[in-house]
RNA sequence: GCUGGUGUAGCUCAAUUGGCAGAGCAGCUGAUUUGUAAUCAGCAGGUUGCGGGUUCGAGUCCCAUCACCAGCUCCA
């Protein structure tokens, strides 16, 4: 007999042999029509899964990340099956469940296209229907080697090959299909109810770019269809708030075929609302202790020499010239680091001089690959709240901990806090051509990091070669409305490029010492902030970011007069105003109002004329009645003050 | 850079097999002087992204190129 603790601390007995399902189905039966896999013990089971010793078993449904995972693997192999029905000569590559889906990657022998997605999907469906069970089988890597070779599929072949000597080579027979997989899966493809293929793409095999390009194929699947049709609903209506397409229709900003990829012309709104942040971000900055610089947007190749970007980040440079023929060759600053040194530099330091705290808000040029780019978020040129710490090693903690806490300090005033997550970057001690230093000083570096950030209690996850070439980074990662997710700020510890440029402070005892450097960003770079501002507000900004935050509409032109007038003095008080004095009816330029998302409306008809008062209109709220202007006035200028959103 | 898709008026979209490029909104002009999400009428708007090719004839087919979209790789 075997003594089994299920969540919630019941213990059960059972006879050896059975089954995780057989015990499921002992407790309910609606428990066994719902549960997907089991936790055991820490590790996750498919659910004819035998336990063989005393356990801890926790039942996973849909709810559960991992039953979510097993339901949507397997919906990735009966993609697998239907590939290899419909297309026998395809070969398999790998097919994980992934945050909202899943993907399968196949190399076909000619290329398909999203139109023959259907037929795929009515292939699985049927598949669906026959109930094929999922047959665990273990095997010896000679057998699976030589079964995937002989079914040619030299992929499969090849992650074999790179297992461990150790490691236990399991498939899952499906049917006519049969496939290398860790698992778990479901008990048969019956158990899966609503699938949907979305689209396919191109994705490296092992995401190396030297290697083939596969065909990815991405679909999700859900226990019931009302649950799918709600999911791809709520797909089309983030879709809505795409900031490339909504910051266009807003008139923020747009692109120029002539003028090129990455290189969006911000229109005079987008503008404005660029200029407010960047206000913001360094009046906040100015007093907490930062000074400003204003270094050069180019330099000679000298310089990226000393720091290293020649030989690590050339490839993401606009360089000007060839160091062949011409006696000097420029290139634009990817990053502020090595100019910002350079006031560093200027004289000799003091450790009373530190912490020295230099701020830029900075242009930069990178030269990214020609697919890479996407609205305002990757773009080629663009302007950074960047900044530079020099500080002594007694400093750092408090330092770093002041960097993060104006970070989020920003992310909580614009309202995007609630929506990034934490990642530590730590170098990839694989791949060290990407890297300057020695594995010691980024062993010193990232423990450095490490312990700061435990110390502060951050929840990161790790990041393996996401680090910068010249050291650790802790990212805020946010997702757009598609669900990718990109750095939004990042803060770093850099021990390296201080001895490369030859930074140094003399310390209390005389001698010469590189000073620590936090390399940091308050709000990071404006561009992809307003593009996540957008997605987060759906093109409606709060009052104080609104580009205009009040528009006049008087009922005709008999009130021209006193529209004018209200212009002038809310003009005068500071606000963005803009005055619709068009002979159109009130209905129609409330309308238009409302779509171009401005907080507030005030309309000027004879009633305010003769009162001296305003009608408001909120976005939000529509009509809040007539008040005088003083009380309109102090409302909006209480709302912008206190940054509410 | 790679894989796939898309490109017609400022925007959203039509145009049958390769056979006269069209509509709504926006714009302009006029009328209307309006009370909380679309007043009416008229006018104008195009080398179908750009460049080649096939054809009697190309928005439609082919090649090349640019841009946009999704994904990969990369990254703030």
């Amino acid at each position: 007999m075997l003594n089994i603790t299920f969540k919630g601390g019941d213990v059960k007995a059972f006879e050896n042999g059975t089954s995780l399902i057989e015990m499921a189905k002992s407790i309910s039966e609606g428990l066994a029509r719902v549960v997907l896999a089991a936790d055991v013990d820490g590790e996750v089971h498919g659910l004819d899964f035998v336990p063989e010793r005393d356990c801890a078993v926790n039942f996973l449904t849909f709810e559960d990340e991992d039953g979510r995972r097993t339901y949507r693997h397997t919906a990735s192999h009966v993609l697998a099956q239907a590939v290899k029905r419909l297309y026998p000569n395809a070969k398999l590559a790998i097919g994980p469940a992934i945050d909202d889906g899943f993907y399968y990657d196949f190399e076909f022998e000619t290329p398909i296209t999203n139109s023959d997605l259907d037929a795929l999907e009515a292939e699985m469906k049927k598949i669906i229907k026959e109930n094929i069970p999922l047959v665990r089988a273990e095997l010896s890597r000679e057998d699976a080697i030589k079964m995937m070779a002989d079914k040619g599929e030299d992929y499969k072949v090849e992650l074999i090959e790179d297992l461990p000597e150790d490691a236990v080579i399991s498939i899952y027979n499906q049917g006519d299909f049969v496939d290398l997989c860790a698992g778990p899966h479901l008990q048969s493809t019956g158990k899966l109810k609503a699938v949907k293929l979305q689209y396919t793409a191109g994705a490296y095999w092992r995401g190396n770019e030297n290697n083939k390009m596969l065909t990815r194929i991405y679909g999700t699947a859900f226990p019931k269809k009302a649950e799918l049709d709600e999911y791809l609903e709520r797909l089309e209506e983030a879709k809505k708030r795409d900031h490339n397409k909504l910051g266009r229709e807003l008139e923020l900003f747009t692109t120029v075929d002539s003028i090129g990829q990455g290189l969006p012309i911000m229109l005079p709104k987008g503008a404005k609302v660029l200029q407010i942040l960047q206000r913001f971000v360094e009046d906040h900055e100015d007093s907490h202790g930062w000074v400003r610089t204003k270094t050069p947007y180019m330099a000679k190749s000298d310089l990226y020499k000393i720091s290293g970007h020649w030989d690590h980040y050339k490839d993401g440079m606009f360089v000007m010239g060839d160091e062949e023929t011409d006696k000097e060759v420029f290139a634009l600053r990817p990053m502020t680091c090595p100019f910002q040194y350079q006031a560093y530099l200027n004289k000799m330091r003091s450790y009373r001089d530190l912490p020295l705290r230099y701020g830029e808000t900075s242009t930069l040029f990178r030269n990214e690959a020609s697919g890479e780019m996407h609205g305002l978020i990757r773009v080629r040129q663009f302007t950074i709240s960047e900044g530079h710490l020099m500080c002594r090693p007694d400093q750092l903690e408090e330092e770093f901990k002041n960097c993060l806490e104006m970070a989020i300090y920003m992310l909580k005033t614009l309202g995007l806090y609630e929506d990034v997550s934490y990642r530590f970057s730590q170098w990839d001690p694989e791949d060290k051509e990407k890297y300057i230093g020695t594995e010691e000083q980024w062993d010193e570096a990232q423990s450095t990091m490490a312990k700061i950030l435990d110390h502060l209690e951050i929840p990161y996850k790790i990041g393996i070669g996401e680090a910068a070439f010249y050291g650790p980074k802790l990212d805020i990662q946010i997702k757009n409305v598609f669900g990718k997710e990109d750095t939004l700020i990042t803060i770093q510890i850099d021990q390296m490029l201080a001895e490369k440029f030859g930074m140094e402070y003399i310390d209390k005892d005389g001698t010469k010492k590189n000073p620590y450097i936090i390399h940091r960003t308050s709000i990071g770079c404006y561009e992809r902030t307003l593009a996540l501002l957008i997605e987060k507000y759906a093109g409606a900004f709060p009052a104080w970011l609104a580009p205009t935050q009040v528009k006049i509409l008087p009922i005709s032109d008999n009130y021209r007069d006193y529209a004018d007038k209200l212009y002038a003095a809310l003009g005068e008080k500071g606000f963005r105003v803009e005055l619709d004095d068009r002979s159109e009816k009130i209905g129609y330029k409330i309308r238009e109002a409302q779509l171009e998302k401005i907080p507030y409306m005030i309309i000027a008809g004879e009633k305010e004329m003769n009162d001296g008062t305003v009608s408001v209109r909120s976005r939000k709220n529509g009509d809040l009645g007539s008040m005088s202007l003083d009380d309109f006035i102090s409302m909006l200028a209480k709302e912008v003050e206190e940054k509410v959103i």
